[in-house]
DNA sequence: GTTTGGTAGATTGCCGACAAAATACAATAG
DNA sequence: CTATTGTATTTTGTCGGCAATCTACCAAAC
């Protein structure tokens, strides 16, 4: 085992945060970003476990990922406790941790409650968001389109799950944001695992249409309604994909 | 210090757990309850701080807590972490942990992100709950009209939560049930810190006669309005707080 | 062949220790 | 008297190690 003499930093440097896209729209309390060896696991750790790195399932040992991240048991170990809050992980006492297994079931409990939170955002949002914040989610939809005609079926995933995070962050509930990114990520993980379940990128791309035009215009009423509608029938394609496939 | 020879769980015992009462209606999955020393902290800690014996702001040492709790800092670390998790704690990296300070902005957020759970929550449950589950409800909806004829206001805001807890868990959607146990929480804490939020039991209770009533008819639509009506003007009272102490 | 019991190895839970960072404090310069 | 710098103390971040527990494996009994 290669024993740098680490000064106390020493995890391998981990490129630019995929998780946690540039935090835009801080105020000007400049926090300096001193990360701790354990944030920067449960970062990592978090994003092999949604991109299905680590499958449902896996055991983790402490060893391994030690060796794997460069760090000792403690920063992992607490590591260990956030993703375990965080529902992707399950920690059984004296036996380790196991990467929690998403059923279908689970599936459509996140559906119905990230379609209650994005109901209530949409409304603040047309309420409180920014002339700035609206102009984003304007900007967004617009590459969205670009994304459905060009059939960049990846990146139209992305910017989906964007758009959505955007329409959260306009409601200005700082709360909300938080549980939402919380529930948003089981949903991509999902998504992730069983391999893309949009299958009508069309519709949902129009149905798209039909909220943010009434967010643009600061129309709650009908954004709420759209917005409840697009999620709903989502949920409801998931649904219909349980049953085909029991 | 008075360093027993703690074989391996050393914590002193701390009386049943307040915070999670009884967790009912599990499946015979007999997992046996082996806490670890971590658990027993975290959740020691997090009703001290929900009931305000650790005020808003105060610096919580390593060391202090250590001694109080009679463990050593790596379960108190991992404590630490989930407390932080669950927004309870904010770690300041080589500053420690602070304990957050509930704003009356948060306050408002957390009722309005409450409001949209629990009327999904009651929908489901119109659709969904077992007659044990409404029994349940109906039996702790009554004991609640006799906590408030009698004025045991202490009590009348145990069985309130309560009664909240169990239209959630007659959802069942246990994501739901996970992430509204986190926000009803900082909820009850704000209740704790400013001494009772509610200030007319007797418009509340007939609120919930509302709710409780379709919610046992099974009627979704007039269950979902009358509990939004209530929480609505809940939050409501809240905002007119928080516009009269400025 | 299946089940029970026992043993060896591996893994986790917890602890104390060391080094880096932050804080408190005092001395000095302005 | 205030501000600044340097130093001592406290506190945190991380690490390795020990003991308890769990797992795997094998032997013996039914």
């Amino acid at each position: 085992m290669a024993v740098e003499p680490t000064t106390r930093r020493g995890i391998p440097a981990s490129g630019p945060e995929s998780g946690t896209p540039t935090e835009s729209g801080e105020s000007g309390t400049s926090t300096i970003p001193r990360r701790s060896l354990q944030e920067e696991v449960a970062s990592r750790l978090r994003n092999e476990i949604v991109e299905g790195v680590w499958p449902p399932g896996s055991r983790l040992q402490e060893r391994i990922l030690c060796e794997r991240y460069g760090v000792s048991r403690s920063p992992l170990r607490e590591a260990f406790q956030v993703m375990a809050k965080e529902g992707l992980l399950e920690l059984l006492p004296g036996r380790g941790a196991v990467v929690t297994r998403p059923t279908m079931t689970d599936a459509v409990e996140y559906a119905e409650i990230i379609t209650a939170l994005e109901t209530l955002a949409i409304r603040s949002a047309c309420e409180r968001a920014s002339d700035e914040q609206l102009e984003e989610i304007r900007r967004l939809h617009e590459e969205i389109r670009a994304c459905n005609e060009q059939r960049d079926i990846e990146r139209y995933f992305r910017l989906n799950n964007a758009l959505h995070r955007a329409i959260v962050a306009a409601s200005g509930n700082a709360a909300l944001i938080a549980v939402h990114e919380g529930v948003q990520r089981h949903i991509t993980r999902l998504q992730n695992l069983s391999g893309a379940l949009e299958a009508e990128p069309d519709k949902s791309f129009h149905e798209h249409e039909r909220f943010v035009q009434a967010l643009l215009a600061r129309d709650a009423d009908r954004a709420a309604a759209a917005l409840h509608d697009h999620l709903t029938s989502t949920a409801e394609k998931i649904k219909e994909r349980i049953i085909a496939s029991e």
